[in-house]
DNA sequence: GAAATCATGTAACGTTCGTTACAGAAGGGG
DNA sequence: CCCCTTCTGTAACGAACGTTACATGATTTC
């Protein structure tokens, strides 16, 4: 077909991004919506895509003819256009609405290269991952027969709050060590050699922590650490250690990396007991809706 | 949501197939359309679609009714619904098994699959944000003279934890809601219309987050939300929002990316005013290491 | 070859859509 | 704090939509 004729037709992502300076709030509201779903988002009826966005149908027409378009229909045809040449060569799938051109505006950058600096750190990380080590940690909190209990620092401790949340789902006796340092004593009490702690740990590495890793080690308890590269002192008492990059160049630390390598952990243990899993939801689901209707 | 999605409904296409010994020459001519343009031929209009085959309007309709749809718009819901599916996962479909040092072992694919995953999450999300929105939230949360609160849902509180802990850090009255939703009203009392509301809300959408974030809009607080690529309901009420993509291909959503995100506002915050966030985190580390020595 | 049956198009219906004009609300500057 | 500008929602309009009833045309059957 047309290929030489590339400028003759911007895409409306391009189009967007092109007008983004002059768009109002509402409007770039729109744009957010549409971008974050695209091109789906903007194939719905005006009336469903304002709703969906809390502003008027007016305003979505209006957004429609600033960034270029004679009608509503007239960018839906276009949107169609594209999404219909992406499907038919799916070869050429690297035709998403491409990585904006961000260049120039400063908070461009900033999101540019938060990005690239957490996609490094993530392929850098989990790719020196022994598989291994995570088949082995995915089987101690799968078939751990007493408690697994969560503990994180200043930083880390959404990323147990996190754990917690998922794990509890996916089996019983999951505790989180949380509130005031000087309680920890109390859940300390029960930790014992069938117990598993997952703890989380990376640099400015906290003394309260590490204390109670170590004293949980030495009630024979088995943990699993996540930290950084230069790891925490409780790799020492730590059974398996995933140590991942947090370095993003930045102000603060990331644990972004550490999400995902959480994440897969969670997958993981998930797809290690599937069905009790899934039961374990089924009923969970059933006491959250009491039999009222 | 409907209880009545039980085993896992057919394709538009599989229900074509199934009938198709049923239809008539015209309707084997709309159903030899659909599936050579699938699906962006269903998604045309009734009239479009019957010109494009050479027949007429109420033949598609049969054709559609016929093949097991109670309108044509209802058959549209399925195909739209198929389509973006399939946009949703054009990584995990497609990545091939890439040599790494994790090939041959179960654990080394999960560890690349989610690292992929998440990967493609963050370039789509952080690429598409708009600058200049980010810029918005940034000088909401930098300049606010109020309050500012952090909520979240289930597995998303983990987020407005690590914010929470963030923020703390870099400006004074920033509040968390946490604990039972049924105190959340006391919260309530206190916001108005100089507060901000940063709220993380993903699909499975909490009535309970969304009943505050609306409650909060009511009493004129500003709302920054994070949620995903379908947009909370909150996302009516929201100043900013910011669509991250939460899929993996696996059993539970991603917060990886959210994160990401997340950390990027924050930093973005940080920059904001740099001398007062030294100066209170040079303040805040004199605290914490009391004049004793 | 005529009658019965089925497939298909025509025409009209009510609905919903996109669109527009206008008035009110919000925000910024003096 | 008030005025001016800009932005946004409400309400009404015409057009296009999906849908239906009905008549025409094609096909089959005896």
């Amino acid at each position: 077909m047309d290929v030489t004729q590339q400028a003759a037709k911007p895409t409306v992502a391009e189009q967007i991004t092109q007008k983004a300076d002059t768009l109002t709030t509402s409007e770039r509201k729109l744009a957010q919506a549409l971008l974050g779903n695209y091109p789906m988002a903007g194939l719905e009826t005006v009336a469903t895509f304002a709703e969906r966005c809390g502003v008027s149908a007016p305003t979505v027409l209006r957004f429609a003819s600033k960034i270029g378009f004679d009608s509503y229909p007239d960018m839906q045809a276009r949107l169609r256009g594209e999404l219909e040449a992406r499907l038919q060569s799916p070869l050429t799938r690297s035709s998403l609405p491409r990585a904006r051109n961000h260049s120039g505006h400063p908070m461009g950058e900033l999101l540019h290269d938060m990005a690239e600096a957490t996609i490094a750190n993530i392929r850098t990380s989990l790719g020196n991952i022994n598989p291994a080590e995570l088949q082995n940690a995915i089987e101690l909190i799968g078939d751990c027969k007493g408690s697994v209990y969560l503990l994180g620092g200043r930083f880390t401790s959404a990323l147990a709050v996190y754990a917690y949340e998922h794990l509890r789902t996916m089996r019983s006796h999951v505790r989180r060590v949380s509130g005031q340092s000087a309680k920890w004593a109390e859940d300390l009490l029960d930790v014992g050699k069938r117990d598993v702690l997952l703890v989380f740990d990376v640099r400015r590495y906290q003394s309260d922590v590490i204390a109670f890793a170590e004293a949980a080690y030495k009630q024979d308890a088995k943990i699993i650490l996540f930290t950084d590269q230069w790891l925490s002192p409780i790799a020492q008492f730590a059974r398996h250690v995933f140590p991942v990059r947090i370095e993003t160049g930045t102000t603060w630390d990331s644990s972004a990396a550490s999400m995902v390598m959480l994440e897969t952990l969670l997958e993981g243990v998930g797809q290690h007991n599937p069905e009790q899993v899934r039961a374990r939801i089924k009923h969970l689901e059933m006491l959250r809706r009491p039999p009222q209707s």
